[in-house]
RNA sequence: GCCGAUGUAGCUCAGUGGUAGAGCACUCCCAUGGUAAGGGAAAGGUCGCCAGUUCAAUCCUGGCCAUCGGCUCCA
């Protein structure tokens, strides 16, 4: 007699050992038709599989979250055999779930997306076919004779332990995986393959570069609409479209990732700037700044020159090597060794915005994302043993303070001591401790990665969540116990005793370049008031009405408003449109009825037109969103 | 760096082995407008760069450069 206990704490008895199935068929014929598995005790499985003992089970349907993978892996199966199907001699590698889909490496002649359709035709073949998918466990040896001509099936199976191996087949494809898998193959109701792209057989470059394959699966085409569509409105907000559409800034072939900022990507470069520096100012921040190109000693003594000299440009000088700094650092160092310092200084915090330079690979290069030449908002904070909590503490604050100023939400992650590092138990366990429990007093849950750590020290990582939900590692503040080491660095402790002080790097930009990016995609282009480079146009009705315009214009334009005067003889209505298009906050026109009145007519971006505004009005409308920086757009009342 | 795709006017894109087009933008003309594209004209290109094949290359071949999608997820 088995006891099969459900989610309801209802207990199923049964004669015989069932199946995932038959626990689902003795729930009802209709709900048994929607199971995908079932979750026994806790682990994953095939409704086929016998529960040979007493157990607690969930049965999945397409409404549980664990579904979409299963269906996601099935369909990767569906995709391999379509694949095996057009292209014979194809080798299959791995296919993993993977966050929005799944993928397949398979080594195989390239294929491009134009190759999809004919894939995608075969793969509905299948699945028209309501395949059954059935397990298969069976010996180690079994399995590599079955796989003679798959290479990388047979490696895989290699380094699997003895015992049982598990095959899955689905009418004449077999293919190894630990499940588990759909009943059969019709549960797919809406795949779409995505793209392909080249990638190593166990990501080493030494090794055959197989074709991989990505795809998605919903149990919907709903769902799967709905996908592509946030897809499409991120491809909208795609940060290089918008930033050459707003001329914010550009790139060039005479100088690959490195961006080139035009006067109103500096509008807002610049108001970033000025907000950061006044929040560090506040927070007891002092700023410095080191040059770009210092000598290979330095690098030498920094460790750069051994760790990092290949994404290093280097050059020479009067003989000399010299290398451009790929990170600011070093020159910090410099700057805090340069005199003694006092316990009383500390802890003392040192910014610098600095400009670094990293050679990264060609193929890597994304617009702002991924560049060759960046600025970081770094700082170096020194402190005693003690001040660590409450440094950390403060940076954890800084940075809530400035994401939450562009409605960025996050959350952070602590990384603790790798297998190969530097340092003491004793100076870990401080370091690391120190951080955690500046967490724990900030408050909000974080996830450890164990192991994850620099070898110079453990670190936390802050992950931003934008307006469509993706997330971005931007800040990040690591504790460094090699530097002051390295470079000799000490205090003068209360005894007038020379002590070794605790150093940590932090951003919260990050880089501001890539801060730049996300923040023209979380925003679509529409700024707030505040950091828009142009806040407000100015179009006169008609052409007789220009130089009264002008001079409304002067005198915004006087109150430090950034404003654009638009007098092109095109209809209003096309110059309206224009402005709406460059996301320009408010549209002032201005007809006879204002000429006469001295008022304004002013049109907000959501299309609202308020008439009869006093200029005064519009001033103090702008400089209250500039000094609030909200983020949303106050109704305008005349 | 590697795999695949792309590169034609400022932008978005057609197109062909006989040295090129459209729409938008820019300039000019007409229209002088009341809240998301008024009409017309003119101008604008060494078809990414360098070789090769050919009587002839923007088109075919090769190399290079840049851009785009990937190259982290291990049955």
């Amino acid at each position: 007699m088995i006891h099969i206990s459900l989610l309801n704490n209802t207990i199923k008895q049964f004669e015989s050992i069932p199946t995932g199935m038959d626990v689902a068929k003795s729930i009802s014929e209709e709900f048994a038709k929607r199971c995908v598995a079932i979750v026994v005790d806790g682990e994953m499985r095939d409704l086929t599989q016998n529960i040979t003992q007493d157990a607690q089970v969930r049965l999945l349907t397409e409404n549980d979250p664990e579904a979409i993978e299963i269906l996601r892996h099935s369909t990767a199966h569906v995709m391999a055999q379509a694949i095996c199907r057009i292209y014979p001699n194809a080798k299959l590698a791995i296919g993993p779930v993977i966050e929005n889909g799944f993928y397949y490496d398979i080594d195989m002649p390239p294929v491009s997306e134009d190759d999809f359709t004919k894939i995608e035709t075969e793969m509905n073949k299948i699945i028209q076919a309501k395949l059954p998918i059935q397990r298969q466990d069976i010996s180690k040896q079994n399995a590599m004779d079955m796989f003679v001509h798959e290479p990388y099936k047979r490696e895989l199976i290699q380094d699997l332990d003895e015992g049982t191996i598990r095959m899955y087949q689905q009418g004449e494809f077999t293919d190894l995986c630990r499940g588990p898998h759909l009943p059969h193959t019709g549960f797919i109701k809406a795949f779409k393959l995505m793209k392909v792209s080249g990638a190593y057989w166990r990501a080493d470059a030494s090794k055959a570069q197989l074709q991989r394959i990505y795809g998605t699966a919903f149990f919907s085409k709903k769902e799967l609409t709905a996908h592509l569509n946030f897809i499409e409105e991120a491809k909208k907000r795609d940060h290089r479209k918008i930033g050459s559409a707003l001329e914010l800034f550009s790139f060039h072939d005479e100088a690959p990732g490195m961006p080139f900022f035009h006067p109103k990507g500096m509008v807002m470069w610049n108001l970033l700037l000025d907000y950061w520096r006044k929040e560090h100012q506040a927070a007891g921040y002092v700023e410095i700044k080191t040059p770009v190109i210092l000598n290979r000693l330095l690098w030498e003594k920094s460790g750069h020159w051994f760790n990092y000299k290949e994404n290093m440009y280097t050059t020479s000088i009067d003989e000399m090597d010299y290398a451009i700094k790929p990170m600011n650092c070093p020159g910090g160092m410099l700057v805090y060794g340069l005199k003694s310092h006092s316990y009383k200084e500390l802890p003392l915090r040192m910014a610098e915005i600095g400009l670094v330079h990293r050679h990264e690979l060609s193929g890597v290069l994304s617009g702002l994302f991924r560049v060759r030449a960046f600025h970081q908002d770094d700082a170096h904070i020194f402190m005693t043993p003690d001040q660590i909590e409450a440094e950390i503490l403060g940076v954890l604050k800084l940075m809530e303070r400035i994401y939450h100023t562009f409605g960025l939400t996050f959350h952070v992650e602590l990384s603790t001591r790798p297998k190969k590092s530097i340092g003491t138990d004793a100076q870990w366990e401080q370091a690391t401790n120190g951080l955690k429990s500046a967490l724990q007093i900030y408050g909000q849950e974080f996830k450890i990665n164990e192991g994850d750590g620099a070898f110079y020290g453990p670190k936390i990582d802050i992950h931003i969540k934008d307006a469509l939900g993706r997330t971005w590692q931007c800040g990040t503040i690591q504790l460094d116990m090699s530097l002051p080491e390295r470079f000799d660095l000490t205090y003068v402790g209360n005894e007038n005793d020379k002590h070794r002080p605790i150093m940590i790097h932090r951003v919260i930009y990050g880089s501001i370049e890539r801060f730049f990016g996300i923040l023209i995609e979380h925003f679509a282009g529409k700024f707030p008031c505040w950091l828009t480079p142009v806040q407000a146009v100015c179009l006169p009705l008609n052409d007789s009405l220009a130089p009264y315009c002008e001079h409304v214009y002067q005198r915004l334009l006087s109150h430090g408003i950034r404003i654009e005067l638009d007098s092109r003889s095109e209809t209003l209505q096309k110059r309206i449109r224009e402005a709406q298009l460059n996301k320009i906050p408010l549209i002032i026109t201005i007809g006879e009825k204002e000429k006469t009145s001295g008022k304004l007519s002013v049109r907000t971006l959501d299309g609202q037109v308020t008439y009869g505004i006093d200029e005064q009005t519009v001033v103090n409308y702008v400089k209250n969103h500039i000094e609030s920086k909200r983020m949303d757009m106050e109704k305008f009342t005349s």
